[in-house]
DNA sequence: TCCGCGAATTAGTCTGGACTAACTTTCTTT
DNA sequence: AAAGAAAGTTAGTCCAGACTAATTCGCGGA
């Protein structure tokens, strides 16, 4: 039997283009447009990469593009973005409630926030805000980590 | 001013290679031994990619290869490969412990295990320690949990 | 008004990592 | 021990997504 072919889960989006969305979304949130510079800037990219797939996801439906005109989210897009900011959101708040350095909890929340479910989403989030929410805990917890390192 | 060239990060490993690693390492933990066949057969890729790779980590100094012998670890290969493995066994039992559906765990866990640090690590572990030892906190979490799905 | 400069785009290239097809080596079975 | 099957390998291809260089657009200031 020959090998069989790798299979791709649902395709809702690579990790790059997700990354983008984000940014996109990022940015219209922040200043109510998103200029290529800046998107370029903000995943440290070149320019033409970014008007590379800002193409590819016109085609896909994510955005709308004209050219030399900027970029807005279609209802799909936004939904992406909207999703991977809220993964962000909860993996930053939990791995910063430890007091890990900024850096690191930027890189690995970077790095994780695309391959999270909507059930280990729920489950990261649960997380979060009952060590937001429970100081007695998060303080215990703390305690062990700093010995751990000790 | 010309955009950034990308920058990675420190190149320890691109999450493939991390991926094959871990492979080899759980095939040799089991059997005592990797053949190809069963690298491709877990990673759900072809037989000829995965010499690809071998010969590519035997230039990188993570395995030794030789042609038609399989391939054996070396003491980087191990390091990484056994890293890798203890993150996937802390995302695991952290979700698992949640009682999310296999399928989910496992898929969410591939993805994320490349990306985690090891500051990150380390509270993930404490976490799941703790979860795995308070069965108080992990009944009122579980109820809170089916309470949001309901 | 027009000109220059920054932003955007196009064209063409590269690399990682996958694939198939065809071939070789090794193992197994009789 | 030899043949057929299974495992491994090679050669060549493909695609995503990055890059640089060169070009084009469009706006703000002289």
């Amino acid at each position: 039997m020959p090998p069989k072919r790798q299979e791709h889960t649902s395709h809702l989006g690579s990790p790059a283009i997700e990354d983008y969305l984000e940014q996109i979304h990022n940015l219209i949130d922040a200043k109510g447009y998103a200029r290529v510079v800046d998107i370029a800037q903000n995943l440290s990219i070149s320019q033409a990469s970014v008007t590379n797939m800002i193409q590819k996801l016109d085609t896909e439906g994510l955005v709308v593009y004209e050219r030399y005109r900027g970029v807005v989210l279609t209802e799909d897009g936004r939904k992406v973005g909207a999703a991977i900011a809220r993964r962000h959101d909860v993996l930053t708040r939990l791995l910063a409630g430890f007091g890990l350095d900024p850096k690191t909890v930027h890189e690995d929340v970077e790095g994780m926030e695309h391959h999270i479910s909507r059930q280990t989403l729920d489950v990261l989030t649960l997380l979060t805000e009952e060590l937001e929410t429970n100081a007695e805990l998060m303080r215990k917890l703390k305690r062990k980590l700093a010995k751990n390192n000790a």
